[in-house]
DNA sequence: CCGTTATAGTTTCAACTGAAACCATTTGCA
DNA sequence: TGCAAATGGTTTCAGTTGAAACTATAACGG
């Protein structure tokens, strides 16, 4: 059973993915970061902040799949930056609450439409049926690998 | 045009490829480094000598989608664990030959059915047609994204 | 030939990353 | 109540990363 198939890394799914996965990102990242100077990182934060305002750290983290140190990191260089300002929960002194400012909002309005136009451009290339195909099976196995990976160390 | 489709992260195909291949690629990473003392770098390096030997270090950057830097460190630290054997090319100097010793094959041949097995249980969650599918949109995605990121500065 | 330019690979530097330790607050329960 | 455990968030530390500079060799054009 051992050389059944050869693995052939260009035919490896978990490769392939990873190559298409990164070569988008850093496509889309290259048309923000100079110009707005904001991170991958902190562009989600203000991508979730800019949908669904007041959230904590810990929304962030779970809506962005960061861990809670990088959200940390992102929502400090962004309020240095005065793009995002923080307050305290009022029923749990822990907790921050989190908003676009001003100036926050309007990075968000600018990018989000420059990231959604790349996300079009590069679905053009498929057929409406190749569309719908991708979103179920891109579900479909988050959900498989999540179901491999319960209780593991 | 601006406010069309509001940006929800959730939907956003950059971010669940991201998210998928994060998921996929750390699952099978775990199953491996602990056990075999092997990054995912190296295991690529790993993976692509097992099957092409005698590739110089520039060849296994491409086979790989890692940069040189990070082929040359891999590479480092599989010769000091006694994995890999470097050479020099007869008709150029300055390329390196590179092999799997003993050990290296070794490695390869332990780790490279765990991967397929993965990838075997999580395609499984797959029907043949979805399996078809994923494998031709995954390779138009790319082509597209290729296509559009030609000649940016 | 010889100097310029290109290529293979390594090293350096600064930024980024995550795990673990940490602090503050809240929750659960004896 | 009061105290142990849990939670939100930050800081620290050590390892990883990529861009740019560097070394060595080869290719090319005059």
């Amino acid at each position: 059973m051992a050389g059944n198939t050869p693995l052939e890394l260009e035919k490896f799914l978990p490769y392939r993915l990873s190559v298409l996965s990164n070569t988008v990102s850093q496509a889309i990242a290259r048309e923000y970061e100079d110009r707005f100077q904001l991170s991958i990182t902190e562009w989600r934060v203000v991508a979730v902040l800019g949908r669904y305002d007041g959230l904590s750290a810990r929304e962030v983290a779970e809506r962005t799949a960061m861990d809670k140190v990088a959200v940390s990191r992102a929502v400090a260089e962004l309020m240095k930056d005065g793009r995002v300002r923080r307050a305290t929960a009022d029923h749990d002194k822990r907790q921050s609450v989190l908003s676009l400012t001003a100036k926050g909002r309007k990075v968000y309005n600018e990018v989000a439409p420059l990231a959604l136009q790349h996300e079009q451009r590069l679905l053009a290339h498929l057929d409406v049926e190749e569309q719908l195909w991708l979103g179920r099976i891109i579900e479909k196995l988050l959900l498989a690998e999540k179901a491999l990976g319960v209780d593991r160390p």
